[in-house]
DNA sequence: CTGAAAGCGCTTACAG
DNA sequence: CTGAAAGCGCTTACAG
């Protein structure tokens, strides 16, 4: 059961393990014959070059990394992170590079990953999630010249690369489509406050809700969970003037706010209006369905990967702006009851 | 920038490689006071030794593999992959273990990985899910006799060791518990048929209402998303003599088909009871939330990661069972409505 | 307890 | 186009 080598391959072939190393990795040096040859040997033999006396050699590790610092329990429920992790590696495996997970407390334990991966030389390049308005670990990855792509932006990623999404204006868009349906009091219940990009999202609201003149728009921090969200929505509708729609930063809380709302006897959408930030197959499966923002998600993964990838083979990625999420009216919106306007 | 190596220790702790090799690894051949200084040293200018070059010296290249052969889509709607995945993690990561992901198309896809993984010694060992009832993978992983721990069982995994929960006892527990409250008309929405899981609660949910003289038990297909699940859920209801009572064999679809019957003007639990199988925080978003059979899947995910590590190093790890899964009652299970069980 | 050396399996200049 | 050899950074017998 010993696993064959190069050597065997060369002896096999009748040549040197350089020449069978040229074969292998396409480079000049062979005829197109021993070439073909030297592949069918190693097909034959079931050979595959050791990963780790390749990267020994000084070539690449083959491997890039993605560190989630997440609670595991938020982890699980928000489909974002496996849909983003499958478009990665749609990208990764076409070209035979393998994915390395690590799941951390915090960012100082993501920090401390990225410096032990670097000197184990264990990746050529990470994926960086999560921003934040202050992030530690941008200035680290900048010091380590480790590779790295950040997945968000476009502000606050320092030197690196990014691949992000115009958040901006899709709120805004949002708003408008609320305001065109009579809604005068809009509510936003967001996600964690110190992610960028819920920074940015909150900027966007105030922004176009002044713009628009309404006076009452709130933005409420929560925490992703449905436990948060469903307390933040029961406080909002609580409220003396209550909110005509609310917009929810994921689909769990959109669906928890739903879900309150029904419990206080109030008609979605003509008590109040639901939208939902990442549109997922949850957001079509309860009643009525969600008016949803979506991306594709594994698309944007992919993106990622490849901004990634051409880093690493030493390429000048720049920042990458990807659709802008799109917004899709279900059953959860529409115009606010009269009596609602005036509650 | 160069990153330190194991020389640079060596040179300024004035001594050999070997001994630093040593110290670093907690093997005898260095005193304790040559020990001490040449961690502070290491420490002091930041050496991780080469995780390349460690493997390709016979030693393990510390990383275990996970491979997911399900389309992106229903991945990410799952939340037990990413939880089970934490788990792994939570283990791994302890005593600095990599985890490298890879997300496949198929069975056949998933074998190739194994042979190249193998062959590329890219990993120690790997972990398997969603076992099958006829399973491709088992045999190659024995004649590879790559290190494997199946997550599920206990039968079909060959001479694998697995972990594994008693599936059968939990489904027999809640049917048994829905005769209590008087159901009679118990359905059942199955996952992916091929699953040996699946196969397993099958054939336990049969044997019940047998026992239990329930004649007109009926399990039916489905493939864990909420298109299907709503589906399969509106063709049941529909039926001349609807079923009182539907257990799912995911959260999804349990939350489409609360939907529907809510769509159809049928009151849970009066009209319909509802289980869903593996509990999670969606269950308690929807309205009535889920009664669900719930159990500890980052602990299960750590479990299969620790018998892995043990069968890495050499032992012989046997199969593990893991706790049974709990039935928690909700709002979304009581007794029928006489008038339901003559419909 | 320590040092010098071989070897893991590749890649890549360097001669022929 | 091919062969012989050095080198990547560790681990681990083997002498001292």
């Amino acid at each position: 059961m010993k696993r064959p080598t190069i050597a065997d391959v060369a002896r096999r072939a009748g040549v040197s393990k350089g020449a069978v190393s040229y074969a292998l990795n396409g480079q000049p040096g062979v005829s197109e014959a021993t070439r073909q040859r030297i592949l069918a040997i190693a097909a034959e033999i079931g050979f595959s070059p050791s990963s780790a006396a390749r990267a020994l050699s000084g070539a690449t590790a083959r491997a890039i990394g993605l560190i989630l610092a997440r609670p595991a329990r938020t982890l699980g429920i928000e489909p974002f992170f496996m849909e983003l992790i499958s478009g990665v590696e749609a990208e990764l495996s076409a070209r035979s590079y393998a994915l390395t997970l690590q799941v951390v407390a915090d960012q100082s334990a993501e920090v401390a990953v990225y410096r032990r991966w670097w000197g184990e030389r264990r990746v050529d390049g990470v994926l960086v999630c999560d921003l934040r308005t202050d992030d530690l670990r941008v200035p680290v990855l900048e010091e380590l010249r480790l590779p790295a792509v950040v997945i968000g932006g476009p502000t606050g990623t320092g030197s690196l690369p990014s691949v992000w999404s115009d958040d901006a204006a899709a709120l805004v868009e949002t708003v408008e489509y609320l305001h065109a349906l009579g809604h005068r009091r809009i509510a936003r219940v967001a996600g964690l406050p110190d992610l960028l990009h819920t920074a940015i999202r909150t900027q966007a609201f105030t922004g176009v809700c002044q713009r628009l003149g309404l006076a009452e728009a709130v933005t409420v921090s929560s925490d992703y969970t449905g436990e948060e969200g469903a307390r933040v929505t029961r406080r909002l509708l609580s409220s003396r003037l209550r909110p005509t729609a609310v917009i929810y930063d994921n689909d769990v809380m959109a669906i928890a706010g739903l879900s309150v709302a029904q419990e206080m006897g109030l008609a979605v959408p003509a008590h109040l209006s639901i939208v939902a930030w990442d549109d997922s197959p949850l957001c079509r499966l309860v009643h009525p369905p969600l008016t949803a923002l979506g991306r594709d998600i594994p698309a944007y993964g992919a993106n990622a990967a490849r901004q990634l990838l051409r880093l690493i083979e030493g390429a000048t990625a720049e920042g990458l702006e990807t659709e802008t999420p799109q917004l899709t009216p279900r059953g959860s919106t529409g115009p606010p009851l009269d009596e609602s306007l005036t509650a």
